[in-house]
This record gives structure tokens, sequence and C-alpha cells, in this order.
DNA sequence: GTGTACCGGTACTCCACCGTATCGGTACAC
DNA sequence: GTGTACCGATACGGTGGAGTACCGGTACAC
């Protein structure tokens, strides 16, 4: 009863059939979304996110055929890249600025990983859904800073410690939490990273 | 097996004249701690467990309120202690040791963690079983690795890669299955902790 | 032999959720 | 105005698991 002028006109002449604008689209995805986060998977509910975004059950089973499906979409949507732009020039500063970003999105992805670590087992579409939504991406940008810190001569290629950067820090945001009760902030991860990451890979 | 000192029946006000021997309470617990790492938490279920244990449903629930309680218990018979008798008299081996004993038991422990990841949030007792069974005891032992290592003069107190040495190794031993779709096994996490953790602590 | 207390089996109630079906209302096309 | 296709609401069938209740069988004490 409130956004229905927000429509795209150039998608009206043509054979566009659902009346769910993108921005709707996303309101049920953002509720897909906080509800793994905050309750698992199992806690999902079709219903419930009916309820919540004040839809139809209906209206859900018409996009998306199962909540498998549904769940999955709202994992795509949330694709986007941390530490693409990153590129100071400087391997330990890169470093320090991924560390920073990964711990601004504390318990967001990391929740999201956590939520869905079961579920995706049984699950084959969530399971890829999971992978290229949230680790690939993130993965790939990290190796990307690096591999230019290796080309610019920072690091000796085939440092032993290279290949553990990634899960590192992933790790650490993943465990904190369970260790110590806390979040993983950004202060934390920076501390981490120079006291262990840059000692281990021979940088200041 | 191995529970004698820990549970005495006959000791405890709970159990009355339960007919079922420790032994046969093991087979329970494994049961669910199986069904815990290979499916999740909702996965457990009493009739599941009772089916494949030939036990009936009403046998467990005299011994055991409600599900929650139930995998508390489980859990709690699980409690043991991989790193204890870890003393080599060098902090370098000491944590070789302790990284190649983390890979033995590897999809075991770590796979109990990730299961109960969500349930933990909505049941404290079963949170409290968790940390008391899984968490708490291996990083006493951990730091008390580490604790001796300082006391020798190997690393100096108050070192800042010291407080990250639990977290490192459990952090690899959870995220390599994510993001290499691998087992983090004894060879991978020796070679983790000659890689980064001794260099980071300036041990050869 | 008799009593007691537990075990296994099963049937049962309750409840939550998945996914489907149906219906009235309504925005838009023409 | 008329038609169409979608939306929201709601009801429904089906499934599956949590706990409960009840039963016959049986090991053990005395």
């Amino acid at each position: 009863m409130t956004s229905q002028d927000a429509y795209r006109p150039e998608t009206v002449g043509t054979s566009r059939r659902s009346k769910i604008t993108p921005e709707r689209e996303q309101e049920f995805f953002d509720a897909v979304l906080d509800q793994l986060r905050s309750c698992g998977y199992d806690a999902v509910t079709m219903e419930g996110i009916a309820a919540s975004t004040r839809c139809s059950k209906s209206t859900l089973y018409r996009q998306w055929k199962t909540k498998p499906q549904f769940v999955a979409a709202a994992l795509r949507s949330n694709r986007r890249v941390r530490f693409t732009d990153i590129d100071t020039g400087s391997l330990a500063d890169d470093l320090r600025q991924a560390a920073a970003a990964a711990g601004e999105g504390t318990g967001k992805d990391t929740g999201l990983l956590q939520a869905l670590g079961h579920a995706v087992m049984e699950d084959p579409e969530l399971k890829c859904a999971l992978r290229e939504a949230l680790v690939e991406p993130e993965i790939a940008a990290l190796r990307a800073i690096l591999a230019r810190g290796v080309a610019r001569g920072e690091v000796p290629a085939g440092h032993p410690a290279l290949e553990y950067v990634p899960a590192q820090l992933f790790g650490m945001l993943r465990m904190r939490p369970v260790l110590e009760g806390k979040q993983a902030d950004a202060a934390y991860l920076v501390r981490f990273v120079e006291a262990v990451v840059l000692p281990a890979l021979g940088l200041p």
C-alpha cells in the first residue's frame, strides 16, 4: 500500500509478469538473511518471511518453487565484494585494510556462513549459492592482494605462509565469538594481522 | 567407556534404579554425536536415536526430559582433552604435536561445533555444555603449553602473537573445509604451524 | 511365588511447517 | 467498460517430530 509508483517504465511494455518490484524483492531477501543470521536455516520459514514482509505465502511460491531455492536466491542477492578496491601499493597496508574491512561486516557474512553450515550439505544448489556469493569472491580478492605484493617483491613467491592468509583471516573472524564470546571487530583483526600475519610473511 | 570416575548413577539423586548400563548409555550418546556431526542438530530426533539404538522413546524420555537436555548430556559425555599430555620440553615441538593431535580428530569435534552453531543460541544449557565439553578444555590445555614455553624463556611474556595461537589452530581446522573443500588433516596443520605460528612467535 | 520397577513397543495428541488450492480485490491494458 | 493477470488472505492436506500414555514382558529382590 505504499511504493506502487516505484516501477520501471522499460519493463512495463515487455512481458514482465510479476508485479514484485526489485525493491520489494530485496525486502524479501533481507528478511531471509536477517532470519538466517539470527536463528539459523531451519528457523527460516516461508510463513514467517511472508508474515514479516506482509505478503502472502502464495506470492513467495509464485516466484520461487521451494524454500531452498528461495534462500539460495536471497544469498545470491547478497553477493558483494569487500576487498576488491583495496590497493594501497603496500602489502602490509593492504592486509591491514582488508582486516579492517572484514571486521566492519562482522556478524553479517560470518553469521550466514555459520547458519548455513549444515543445510548446505543437503542441497547442492544452496551450497553453490553460498560459495559463489560469500566465499569465492572474497578469497579471490584476497589472493589478488597477495599476488600484487609478490609481484612487487615484498614477499618471495611461494612463501609458505602465503597460502594460509585467507583462511587465517576468516578463521579469526569465525572463531573469536566461539572462544572469547566477543565479536571479532576491525581493531582486533588489525592487531592480529600485525602480530601474526605480517611477521609470518617477513614484513615489518 | 572410562566414565566410571565422572559418572556414578547411584550417587546421583536423579537416577533411581535405571537398568541402563553406562556402556548402553554411551551407545545412545554416540548415536547422538554421530547424527549431530553428519546431519546437524535438527536432524537429531528422539525417534531416530531410539530406532538406531533399538531402544524405545520412552526409555530416552525416562532418563532425559527433553531433547536439548539429551543432546547436552551426550556432549558432556564426550568431554576429553587431547592436548593435556603434550609436554616435549620444547614449545615448537609441543605446538607441532598439538597441531597433529588436532588434525587426528578432524571432522569430529569440529563437526560438532559446526552442527551446534545456532542451536546453541536458543538453549543456554546446550551452550554451556558445548563450551565446557569442547571449547574450554582444549583452550586451557593450549594455554598451558604456551605458558610453559614462556616460563622456559622461549618466547617473551606478553608476546603479541601468543593470544592468537588457540584461535588460529581452531580457525584453520574449521575454515579449510569451507575454503578448499578438504579436511584439515594433521599434515596440513603441522605445515601451518611451521609456516605461520612458529615464525610469528619468533621460533625456528 | 509374589511384588516391584524398569524396559521395549506402539499408539496417541499436539503442533509447526511445507507446499497447494481457492477466492475476492485491484491495477493495468486496450 | 471489460478482460486479464497478479496480489493478499486464508484454508487445506500432508508430513514429521516432540512428548505422553499405556501395555505386556521380564529381571530381580525377598
